[in-house]
DNA sequence: CCTCCACCGGAACTTACGGAGT
DNA sequence: ACTCCGTAAGTTCCGGTGGAGG
């Protein structure tokens, strides 16, 4: 959920592509064995995961950074640093970039310290990021069986055998202490490994999360604090610039559609990582249309394809239960009632019913609720109605023909559609 | 001012499952 | 074959709570 990797756009693009009578392949043939240079020459720049050799409007994040972990050099454990900033912000790219510059001057100079990336919602769980540590220790693990205490334990003897150190990057540190608290940040701060140490750099984008820390945690992981501030318009716009001087023939795009985007972008918390996406999937659209440079249509254009590619990703890939409920949200306030808890949970009840489903419990569908609600598919608030109680009132965010046509595509689900669109 | 509705939401517990180790 | 472990989904239990109506 949430961010998006690569997406297969070029396929619904295609499917919307007018067939021209005779051969259907003919025009695209042509468009890709012309003489004329793709519009998109590198594709790997505009991805958003991409780590450049310069990073625009970072360079006093970098040097922060770079001066609390520069003490590798010596070589002496660094502190602990801790890293806030909303998406998007650069946080990630810094990080790597440092570690990809030290890691060298560290092994030219001889010395066994590791440089460990681990994002930690894409891990998803305590055992999985210690089976990453122990991975860049170099022992590899059983997927699952062992305790997280013999998977640590294995860790620190690898650690002391190799006479190794390690800085170890936890990206997204807040979705792992949110799910299973803070005990293992605890034992990584004071772990004890022979000659070697361990130093962390966690990296927040919430910036509430201190608050949930354990105080000794707290203390010993923020030694050091870097806090990147949202980009301008103006910095995401020398940002596109670069990226697309770098991916895209030149004279590809105009210094519209550069501000254009960054606009766009800026105006979501100027996250680097939207702005990127969309000029990619700009000059996706123009590239399909056999256009000469990416235009101001193409940019509108990827906006609305991200967005529908975003919310039927997401709908499509939700437990039965959970559409089931998306359902009801959606049929019921196209009835025209208000949909409170107790409405919406009767319908999805009679929705099982008829399906021959046995019906979750209210309260678990207020968390499959809750869930709809972070995945902004659905939006909520607590009202009160006085004598009549307090409840959510849940309301779509999304049209309703969308999400019909998205759950329209299950033979059970469609049969409650009929007569409403 | 107090009551009491119709829920919210935290926490502990249960069940099912799949893999590791022995 | 059997035990131990982690994960995911779901249930049971229960202590709140904002505010219209008494």
């Amino acid at each position: 959920m949430g961010t998006q990797e690569e997406k297969p756009f070029l396929n619904s693009i295609a499917i919307h592509e007018k067939q021209r009578g005779g051969d259907p392949l003919e025009d695209i043939i042509t468009r890709y064995t012309s003489d004329r240079p793709p519009l998109i020459l590198k594709h790997e720049y505009l991805r958003s995961d991409y780590v450049p050799t310069a990073l625009p409007h970072r360079t006093e994040h970098i040097k922060a950074v770079g001066n609390v972990l520069a003490t590798v050099l010596r070589p002496v454990k660094p502190s602990n640093l801790f890293i806030y900033g909303k998406t998007g912000t650069g946080k990630t790219a810094v990080c790597r970039y440092v570690f990809n510059r030290l890691s060298d001057a560290v092994s030219e100079k001889g010395f066994d310290i590791r440089f460990v990336y681990i994002n930690c919602r894409l891990a998803g769980t305590e055992y999985r990021v210690l089976s990453e540590l122990c991975a860049a220790a170099g022992v590899s693990v059983p997927f699952t069986g062992v305790s997280k205490g013999e998977l640590f334990r294995r860790f620190q003897t690898a650690a002391n055998r190799l006479n190794s150190s390690f800085v170890v990057c936890l990206d997204e540190v807040d979705a792992l202490v949110k799910a299973f608290g803070d005990d293992l940040l605890y034992e990584l701060t004071r772990a004890n490994i022979g000659l070697g140490w361990v130093s962390l750099v966690g990296i927040s984008n919430d910036l509430l999360f201190k608050e949930q820390l354990d105080p000794r945690v707290l203390s010993s992981l923020s030694e050091e604090e870097v806090v990147f501030q949202p980009y301008t318009a103006t910095e995401l716009a020398d940002i596109l610039r670069e990226r697309a001087r770098a991916a895209l023939r030149p004279g590809a795009v105009g210094e519209d559609v550069i501000r254009l985007c960054a606009a766009l972008a800026a105006a979501e918390h100027g996250d680097a990582r939207r702005a990127i996406d969309l000029l990619r999937v700009s000059a996706e659209v123009a590239e399909r249309e056999g256009a000469e440079k990416v235009e101001e249509q193409h940019v509108r254009r990827a906006q609305s394809l991200i967005e529908k590619g975003r919310v039927k990703e997401v709908i499509s890939s939700l437990p039965l239960h959970s559409r089931l409920v998306l359902l009801a949200v959606y049929t019921v306030s196209r009835k025209g009632s208000e949909t409170t808890s107790g409405t919406l949970y009767n319908t999805y009840r009679e929705y099982c019913v008829s399906l021959g489903l046995d019906p979750l419990t209210d309260r678990r569908v207020s968390t499959l609720v809750s869930e709809l609600d972070m995945l902004g598919i659905v939006a909520c608030d607590l009202i009160s109605y006085g004598r009549h109680g307090r409840t959510r009132r849940i309301k779509p965010t999304i049209p309703f023909d969308e999400v019909a046509e998205i759950l329209g595509k299950d033979e059970a689900l469609s049969q409650f559609l009929d007569g409403l669109s």
